[in-house]
RNA sequence: GCCCAGAUAGCUCAGUUGGUAGAGCAAAGGACUGAAAAUCCUUGUGUCGGUGGUUCGAUUCCACCUCUGGGCA
């Protein structure tokens, strides 16, 4: 039934309850492979920031979907599922079994209950945006409206992102997005071999210890990290790689007139509202 | 010691020509299918610094006091 037919297991949970230590005592003693489910370690060279594993432990455990695309690229799920699509491959000709890591949890939300193989088209998503752009948030709201009255109704249409993307959809396939949803989805694994295992704590305790984190992260050279990143790559704060959380607070400190007290404080805060979203969907 | 400016939500501040107040941020909750570490939604009773006075009524006007900035000695 399922695309890959095999077994999976994921390890969830909030950035710093010590997924990432956890999964590689997994892979030390049973026949699995890491897959990192994070949006910000699929970036080359964003290590420290990211709190990506250092070199030592990658080439120990074997990690997919790390450093799989260069910081001046921008990610997507397409880009997540093409690059899955290979590594689950290769492991399954190994007969070993994929650990799904990682703090992004709408990505482990498609793995787990399947998704939709929507269609993606730059220039019709540009036209879109363009028309949002110029002509605001009323005018695709009507468009949407007028095209897909169902999905109108059911989606956030205050959320530019999701109405951009539905009428990127409708305006590829030629069909109302509200029946395409009905189809069935995807499954990538068989719900009955899939494990879940969610590693939580208080949130005040997570706080403190990602507070205590950030200041490793800095005294391991993140500023000199940006610094050489934009320099080689050209980046300014638009690239979707500096939008991760770290890179995002302390690349104004670098590009303006920030103190690095006020970047600290913003990555901080940045850092407790990611908790509480994963913990919000870790509820689910 | 004198002069000036402040004191309002956890923080930064608006405001009420006198009828007991509202934004941003934080906080809490939530949504989530190609940017997701993104994006978006919901939630605001607080001795309006204290004590008096004027008034039907004061957070608003007046007096005094306390505290905090800044200036002058």
């Amino acid at each position: 039934m399922s695309k890959y037919s095999m077994p999976a297991i994921f390890l969830l949970g909030p950035t710093a309850s010590g997924k990432t230590d956890l999964s590689m005592h997994i892979a030390e003693s049973f026949p699995v492979e890491i897959f990192s489910i994070d949006s910000a370690m699929v970036y080359q060279s964003l290590n420290i920031g990211s709190c990506k594993p250092t070199k030592a432990q990658l080439s120990k455990y074997k990690h997919h979907l790390v450093d799989i695309i260069p910081p001046n690229v921008n990610f997507s799920l397409g880009i997540f599922l093409d690059f899955l699509d290979r590594s689950i491959l290769a492991i399954k000709s190994k007969g070993k079994i994929p650990l799904f890591v990682g703090g992004s949890m709408m990505f482990h939300n498609v793995l787990i209950n399947g998704f939709h193989d929507f269609p993606s088209c730059k220039e019709t998503r540009r036209k879109v945006e363009k028309k949002y752009e110029q002509e605001g948030l009323n005018k695709i709201q009507s468009e949407l409206a007028a095209l897909d009255q169902a999905l109108f109704k059911e989606i956030d249409i205050y959320n530019p992102r999701r109405l951009i993307r539905a009428l990127e959809i409708i305006h590829i396939t030629g069909e109302k997005l509200s029946t395409l949803k009905q189809q069935p989805k995807i499954q990538l694994f068989d719900k009955k071999t899939v494990h879940l295992a969610a590693v939580n704590d208080e949130k005040t305790l997570l706080a403190e210890r990602s507070k205590k984190r950030l200041n490793e992260i800095l005294q391991n050279g993140l500023l000199q990290e940006i610094e050489q990143l934009i320099e080689k790559y050209d980046l300014t704060k638009q690239n979707q790689s500096m939008q991760a959380i770290n890179y995002k607070q302390f690349l104004p400190h670098l590009l303006e007139d920030v103190s690095l007290d006020d970047c600290f404080y913003d990555a901080n805060k940045a850092t407790k509202l990611l908790i509480k979203s994963q913990q919000t969907w870790l509820k689910k």
